[in-house]
DNA sequence: TAGATACTTGACTATTTTAGTCAGGTTTAT
DNA sequence: ATAAACCTGACTAAAATAGTCAAGTATCTA
């Protein structure tokens, strides 16, 4: 089980936009040679973070990416759900009405599996984007 | 971020072969069949387990596999430890003594995925093979 | 002791996912 | 006008996953 890279340039980039925020808005490409992410990568997540009313686009000269919501009220739920990370520990056959495997009853460790998601998700939905960078206020970069 | 088959695999099976522990030993058939798992699968992920003494094989006829050690004391921890299941977060170069893409410090959210590591694997530490099986008395398969 | 059952091992492979790249736009501040 | 910056969709190499396949070895039971 591993985070993927999306979600966490997606993270990453948004904590870094966070602490320019209401200043002006942050060009990705400013935010690609800090982070060290892909130009053309970080311009395919941002489409997303956009469709998600996440953040807000700035067009032209001078132009970037602001946050769309206070820090504090977006979640990394949001964000990982925007950019398609989703917690996923089983896959059952939801078609065929059966249960997981393909056989008739929930698997044994169906349950298991149900308390997993929420726990990770319990931590995605308390975390919010203004923890994030105020524990690192003390950095600079 | 999703977690593998293998992993779910060996704890279903695992779960599988708690419930008939101290009874005789389950051949990997029955898990098969049970659960529908590959057998060649199932024969992979069972040589590491037994190759973390999680569980001792009995060969012959009426052979099969036996827990190693009481269903309580199997944690899934070391489960997913044993096939090879790992929470993985952060993918930091550790061998060029620098920080996250490459940067020289830590990513802005590197202590968010320590965090979430140890949220994860706290869950994984804390239930064992035994709560499984307990969980699930009332079924039969 | 024959033969079936069941474990054991290692190599191989199709499919899917991931992590991007690339090309060609459009918008807007200056 | 033009450069900066957003926007979109198609494409692809590499890695991981989820197995399969083949060829054993060990041991119980009849």
């Amino acid at each position: 089980m591993k985070l993927t890279s999306k979600g966490r340039y997606a993270v990453m980039a948004l904590a870094d936009l966070a602490r320019f925020d209401n200043i002006h808005p942050v060009s990705l490409r400013d935010i690609s040679l800090r982070q060290g992410i892909s130009l053309d990568y970080l311009e395919q997540i941002f489409s997303k973070l956009r469709k998600k009313e996440i953040v807000q686009s700035v067009r032209g000269t001078q132009g970037g990416y602001v946050l769309n919501k206070k820090a504090k009220e977006i979640k990394l739920t949001n964000i990982f759900d925007a950019v398609d990370e989703k917690v996923k520990t089983v896959q059952c056959k939801k078609e065929s009405k059966k249960g997981c495997n393909g056989k008739s009853a929930k698997c044994l460790t169906h349950n298991l599996w149900d308390e997993l998601e929420n726990h990770i998700n319990n931590f995605f939905e308390e975390k919010s984007l203004d923890d994030l960078v105020k524990n690192n206020s003390e950095r600079r970069i």
